[in-house]
DNA sequence: AACGTGACTTATT
DNA sequence: GAATAAGCCACGT
């Protein structure tokens, strides 16, 4: 059995973009709890795009100023790859340390404690 | 339509 | 563990 599975869902006449993309990684991240942080491949996976990681943060970068927790998204070593897109570089990682988000020595996260992996919603 | 770019990830050296 | 290369999807020119 294979999966070619690759539903476009042209059931809206989206011209533009897949703004289905973008309406689920918003969905995802706006479910990050508090106090965690999660991944852009996991995101991607959640979204049913698994090989995408690169795509959910351009997606995410459109969504930083919509209210998004996007500070709670960091790469899989944990580093805060975006900050410098938050205006001010220190934004990212002081939002994460006041919701008692601990960093490593080499100024990462700590994934194995505050990782949360999002649900599958495809 | 082609080419380059990017808040990524994985595998290889 | 650092440096490279390749794969990935969507967008801008």
């Amino acid at each position: 059995m294979k999966v070619e599975l690759k539903v476009k869902n042209k059931k809206s006449k989206s011209k533009k973009t897949d703004q289905n993309f973008f309406d689920n990684v918003y969905s995802v991240v706006a479910e990050i709890p508090f106090g965690k942080v999660t991944t852009y491949g996991a995101i991607a996976e959640a979204c049913g795009i698994k090989s995408s990681a690169r795509t959910v943060g351009w997606a995410i970068n459109g969504a930083t100023a919509d209210g998004l927790p996007c500070h709670r998204v960091v790469n899989r070593n944990g580093e805060l790859t975006g900050k410098m897109y938050f205006g001010d570089p220190f934004l990212m990682e002081n939002l994460l340390r006041e919701e008692g988000v601990e960093f490593d020595e080499k100024g990462r996260v700590i994934m194995k404690k505050y990782f949360w992996k999002p649900e599958k919603k495809v």
